[in-house]
RNA sequence: CGGGGUGUGGCGCAGCUUGGUAGCGCGCUACGUUCGGGACGUAGAGGCCGCAGGUUCAAAUCCUGUCACCCCGACCA
């Protein structure tokens, strides 16, 4: 395959885009990959559309080769699916919604869980039909309430999801292993530098969980890694290391202390100082009131959470421990309703009498001692001893987490980190199956509930994370194996003997199968415009047939590397096909 | 949804405070010069100044309303 530059549908912009804040972003429009139709919303040119296609072979390369067979959903859904599994209303306002002109309820497919589950039901109904690993290739809409980072986080993306369905959990695990291993091979062959970190299942209900990250300061994702132990969590999915038990006897008995105008942690903590007690902010217990919000239950719940004062609540990792609810702070108007509840001085001491969930952060062991709320105005208590003064009625994973925090697992300080979120595996188990009452007939002549495994892969967004991870001041660097070709041919110079030379340079190369993009432009682009374009829109090797031609030779430039070879010229067509093979 | 900002040729921006001929850079067209690092000259094409209403002799500019978009926070492949 051959482009031509002078006839080629490209322009490339000097300029970044106004609206564009990452490299990905900038360097896509530049480079005359894609352009943007509305927020969220992009078409993809010549370039850009021959950059995702190769992504998309390598995915359907490695599904086919783990023996997943690929089908095709509509992207335009009916509402009754997704009514079954309650998701018409638990997807709230991300869910694309829209009418048939009957007035009937459409929705432009999230994810296809709904619809691969009814398909192996209307298909599947003996054991001998099982296992069975699905997969598609489809654009899935999702109404973000704030699309951003172009490509990285559209409102239209490509995704490639597969669904396995077992008969016993033995062959779910394996089904979940060979997604592991297939991602793994995605990704590497991709490109894209990553990281396997265990992550809650959320909205999606479902068990063990794990997320594929690549590696990106833009990222909007935070996991946690240990480097002793292997340990690796998304932050929503980090466990605590919980400390160990202790004699709540030896303790000293609780005590009521009086401290006005103490509402916030570090004024308690000077205040409890001065009375004699020593205490830091970590020793203190910080009480944060929140409303849950369950789908479709009109109320919310009142919950108190209880974390070392020394930390904040982190929201994002309190809705994944309360999922499917949505978590809203406390406000004056909702403290009103709750006399109980004293502003600034709530505490665990007869939380539950007054009947309230009040649930702890892991750290707050059996036997630890804390200053914390009395429930009234201006007091605190001290000793407060958790099992002895109060009860524990549950532990929730909802404080901030910290560089040096300790591994769960071994006890080594983690490191904190950034990523991008491009693929997620988990076992749903039977929650879509239970639904769906999606039985076969088992050996024994009986129905036996099937079970399943959910895995997703951000094709589009791979393509914007290859351009975060892989670029330099001049442009992008892809890898071989999706680049939107193979060589880039610059004609340099204005002399007739040059263009005849790549032009045949790139006739010998495509009918050899090599991938070849050749600026032929003449006349007012000059040499310099060309090197510049090759160098933004990055494919990973430029031929330059130029002033040296006259010597006899071409140079051979390597994108990432920015080396060049002198190469003859009755050889350059071996040299870079062996290039490009190797 | 909360906070901040912006709408002016294809792209990036100025002009608005203090109303009066719509401007700059990039890109585009033609001709000439140039040709290994985003060349130069000359001549051009291209804009209901987001939309609606108002004030005024006169509105990109002032007033009212409205729509859209972007950025920062809460949600996701």
């Amino acid at each position: 395959m051959i482009w031509r530059m002078s006839s080629l549908f490209l322009r490339t912009l000097r300029e970044d885009p106004a609206d564009a804040e990452v490299p990905s972003h900038k360097l896509l429009v530049r480079g005359g990959y894609v352009r943007r139709v509305a927020p969220g919303i992009y078409s993809w040119l010549p370039l850009g559309k021959q950059v995702l296609e190769n992504v998309t072979r390598v995915v359907r390369e490695e599904m086919d080769r783990m023996g997943g067979q690929e089908v095709q959903f509509p992207a335009l859904l009916p509402r009754e699916y997704y009514e079954a599994t309650g998701r018409w209303t638990e997807y709230g306002d991300n869910l694309f919604r829209l009418q048939d002109r009957r007035g009937n309820d459409y929705l432009l497919g999230p994810t296809h869980e709904e619809m691969f589950t009814d398909m192996v039901k209307g298909e599947v109904s003996s054991y001998k039909d099982l296992p069975v690993t699905l997969y598609q290739i489809q654009t899935k809409y999702r109404d973000e309430a704030r699309p951003r980072a172009g490509i990285l986080r559209g409102r239209e993306f490509l995704m490639k999801d597969s669904y396995s369905f077992d008969l016993d959990d033995e062959g779910l695990k394996h089904s979940y292993a060979q997604h592991r291993d297939t991602y793994i091979r995605i990704f590497d062959r991709l490109g894209i530098k990553y990281k396997i970190v265990s992550a809650v299942s959320g909205a999606m209900g479902g068990s063990a969980s794990e997320e594929f990250l690549a590696t990106a300061p833009t990222g909007e994702d935070t996991y946690v890694a240990c480097h002793n132990c292997g340990y690796a969590a998304n932050v929503e999915a980090v466990e605590t290391a919980v400390p160990p038990a202790r004699d709540a006897a030896a303790q000293p008995a609780l005590r009521i202390l009086d401290t006005p105008d103490t509402p916030t942690i570090d004024s308690l903590v000077a205040v409890v100082n001065g009375l004699g007690i020593e205490i830091e902010a970590k020793d203190t217990l910080k009480n944060v009131v929140v409303k849950v919000r369950y789908p479709g239950v009109k109320e919310p719940k009142v919950l108190i959470v209880g974390v070392p004062g020394d930390r904040e609540v982190d929201l994002k990792r309190l809705e994944a421990a309360v999922a499917p609810g949505e978590v809203e702070l406390f406000e004056a108007e909702d403290f009103a309703k709750h006399p109980k509840l004293v502003r600034g001085y709530i505490g665990p001491v007869g939380m539950k009498e007054a009947g309230y969930e009040y649930l702890v952060d892991p750290r707050v062991a059996l036997g630890t001692a804390w200053v914390t709320g009395a429930n009234e105005a201006g007091k605190h208590v001290a000793y407060a001893v958790a099992g002895r003064d109060f009860d524990i009625e549950g532990t929730v994973e909802a404080a901030e987490v910290r560089a040096g925090d300790l591994c769960p697992r071994c006890g080594h300080e983690l490191s904190i980190d950034r990523g991008i979120e491009i693929g997620h595996i988990f076992q749903l188990g039977r929650k879509y199956a239970d639904v769906a009452k999606l039985d076969v007939l088992g050996k024994d002549g009986k129905p036996a509930r099937v079970t399943m495994g959910s895995y997703g892969v951000g094709v589009s967004r791979a393509v914007a994370v290859l351009a975060e991870q892989l670029h330099d001041e001049l442009g992008l660097v892809w890898p071989r194996e999706v680049a939107p070709a193979d060589v880039h041919i610059v004609a340099a110079g204005k002399d007739q003997t040059i263009y005849e030379t790549a032009n045949r340079y790139a006739e010998e190369l495509g009918a050899r199968g090599v991938r070849v993009l050749y600026d032929d432009r003449m006349g007012s682009v000059s040499p310099g415009v060309k090197f510049k374009d090759a160098e933004l829109i990055g494919i990973p090797t430029i031929i330059v047939v130029g002033r040296n031609l006259a010597d006899g030779v071409v140079e051979v430039r390597d994108r990432r590397s920015g080396e060049k070879t002198e190469v003859a010229v009755p050889d350059l067509v071996e040299h870079v096909y062996a290039l490009v093979r190797g």
